[in-house]
DNA sequence: AACAAAATTAATCAGCCGATGAATTAATTC
DNA sequence: GAATTAATTCATCGGCTGATTAATTTTGTT
């Protein structure tokens, strides 16, 4: 709501060249009030459910500004899709880092997985509705057969391989099949809670809330870390 | 491929009102084809990344006809969603029903899982691709905010509530909130592995095969079990 | 053989889609 | 203050979309 106001007001006192100063900044400013409305109904409807005309609609934008800066709706997609990927890959590869860095040879999976999971669910419970926003559309490319082409393996395969070389210290004997076979299904955890499609909610009739990120870290780490160990490092046969 | 030739044969031959006998087959067939071409499309691009030309051009189909027995787009779709998920849902309940009149107050929670999970995956194994195409579409629309509305609610939540009351008989002590969170972890799990978006293969460099079930089972049994046990009635609190 | 009913086709409609290019506005530079 | 450049708007294009309608063909009934 006041994004769009302010939108509004922007636009119809100032069009044209901006000041010097103002200039990268004003670009800036209506460049990611385009990316913000994207954002929002890609990750609600897909690519193929959203025209850029309604982007421009909500984003108090002409239509043909979208094509201004973003070539095509494509290239809307994709930049929507990298803008935050930088940002929190990095900070995920850092935590990792940083784990190993501190705990050497004795990491654990449980350490191992809360480093990768926490700087995602950090930056959804403190980062605004963008971020929640941002990390549905995440979601839902993930489990999209067609979708997640390059963006998604540029960006992301770094930060799991990553994962996969901690669990294999916190773990010398597993095998890279039970690793992977397991990492996806931790993956799948993750996607869709962060997709929050809202199905728990009503499944449970209100006892569990998809957004509540208190109640979701420590079961979701508990739970994969048991997970884990039992696929990786179990003396039952399987 | 084959579906496709036969259908253009069948289609050049014959137009018009079928004989008595074969009528009520020739309606289902040219329906069944409809649908199985929209199941497959619908898969891989989502609702919106499909149009009612490109399913009747797939099914040698004139457009018209897909209004003719399915009115709108939205109900095709529906269709398609229901056809199958009436005849695995009760397949799902049978094995549940049937696992807890055998083992009684022996429940366990690999039991239950399985008889949860067994129908869905022996018939994406011994059911030909339609069946990993239809499941494939349940991944994606599972994994979406905007769709899964009554069709979802309808069929799966009694499948859902129905392992989540096998669980609780085999945990007796376990939460409803520590039950319906790890229900959603094991649902993401199958969900990304239904939707074989192939990332797995991708990642592991071959090593796992997202369509490897015989791999997968064992594996997806073990991980959910050891994760529902540890959030449900783990010693060391979460 | 005549008639009715079902399945299929051909032709078309109104509307929205992504995209483009020329015009407009305003600030910067010289 | 004229020329330049950036941001934005306006008007429009060709193409595709979901859907409808009226014919047409084939089949079944009597």
């Amino acid at each position: 709501m006041s994004i769009q106001s302010e939108a509004i007001g922007r636009r119809k006192s100032r069009v044209g060249r901006p000041a010097k100063a103002e200039a990268a900044a004003r670009t800036k400013e209506t460049r990611d009030a385009i990316l913000d409305v994207a954002e929002e109904i890609f990750s609600k409807h897909g690519f193929h459910g959203v025209t850029t005309r309604e982007v421009a609609r909500r984003a108090h934008v002409n239509t043909a500004l979208i094509h201004y800066y973003f070539n095509t709706k494509q290239e809307l997609f994709d930049a929507v899709f990298l803008r935050r990927a930088e940002v929190i890959n990095a900070q995920r590869i850092q935590a990792m880092d940083d784990y190993e860095s501190k705990l050497g040879d004795k990491v654990t999976v449980e350490g191992a997985i809360e480093a990768f999971l926490h700087p995602v669910l950090h930056v959804l419970q403190t980062g605004g509705p963008h971020w929640r926003n941002y990390f549905a559309l995440v979601g839902l490319v993930n489990s999209s057969t067609a979708w997640g082409g390059e963006v998604m393996t540029r960006y992301f395969d770094p930060v799991i391989h990553r994962l996969i070389d901690l669990l294999q210290r916190a773990m010398p004997k597993a095998t890279r099949e039970d690793l992977y076979w397991s990492y996806n299904f931790l993956s799948g955890s993750l996607t869709l809670s962060l997709a929050e499609t809202g199905r728990i909610d009503r499944l449970s009739d209100g006892v569990c809330k998809s957004t509540d990120i208190p109640a979701f870290e420590p079961r979701m780490i508990a739970y994969a870390a048991a997970g884990f160990r039992r696929v990786c490092e179990g003396k039952k046969p399987l």
